[in-house]
DNA sequence: CTCAGTGCAAAAGCTTTGCATAATA
DNA sequence: TATTATGCAAAGCTTTTGCACTGAG
């Protein structure tokens, strides 16, 4: 069984519930988001598409990014810029710290939810559902550039 | 002495240091987000404003947003939203609570940074200057309504 | 009086939508 | 074969930029 089709099958696990068909696009680009760790936008998205898809559409990838989006398969995450990045949705919980100075995004885990969690359910009457904790400041190599 | 007066005033202090200059505009921008209890995108920014001053202009906003989030008199809040949001930096620090039913947002203050940045300033090396937590999930309200 | 700031209009991203064609189930 | 998904092009939004004019210092 060749690459592609073992893609096809896994994603089919995900999308042919709900009586969504199962195309080389979509098994593509959510191969794109696994392989990328994380923290692509659409257009680094659709980039490394083409390189595969020549003919591939930034349509489709705006709207198989909603549709993963939708079903859970992928999570949007928000930093500083203007536009979006994607990730699979990660089972452990994991945040970000984004490098003012260059960048750089480091992922790091933090098992703080569960416990943030019930004390603001509490508070709040609020059903949490997601967390997202992103901090910014500068990494070790921006800090001695500065000096 | 009037309103107006008072405001330009306040604003001087955080304006004045650098050789920028106070403007009627920066200074109505300023107070539309103090008034705004946060949250405020650009485009209801330019809205308030222009009912005070009617020939206000959209990229003057826009122009002084980045200014004063340069300067650190405001924050950029990301929501799941495409655009930014926008509020007056807070002594204390504080989060966010979004509900995914009905689009409220509603403020909680934790004090767990200190205590996650020695952790992870420790493992990262890495200085944090921010930290944004952004929880989403449902309100009581909505998850009534679901029932 | 000078130069920073503003308004207006035009341009530049990023994202969405309409429609005919191609592909899946 | 009946729909769903795609590609292409055009439209829609939000944000940025250029330039002549206005106003703060």
């Amino acid at each position: 069984m060749n690459t592609e089709a073992k893609l096809l099958k896994n994603s089919h696990r995900a999308l042919n519930t709900t009586g969504l068909r199962v195309t080389k696009q979509r098994a593509l680009i959510l191969e794109i988001i696994r392989r990328g760790q994380g923290h692509l936008d659409a257009d680094e998205v659709y980039r490394q598409a083409r390189e595969k898809q020549p003919r591939f559409s930034l349509s489709t990838v705006y709207r198989t990014l909603q549709l993963l989006k939708k079903l859970g398969l992928v999570e949007e995450v928000h930093f500083d810029e203007a536009h979006h990045h994607y990730e699979v949705k990660p089972s452990a919980e994991h945040h970000h710290l984004v490098c003012l100075g260059c960048g750089k995004v480091i992922e790091f885990g933090y098992p703080l939810t569960r416990y943030v969690k019930r004390n603001v359910t509490e508070a709040h009457d609020f059903e949490i559902t997601g967390t997202e904790i992103r901090m910014t400041g500068y990494c070790s190599r921006c800090r001695q550039a500065r000096k």
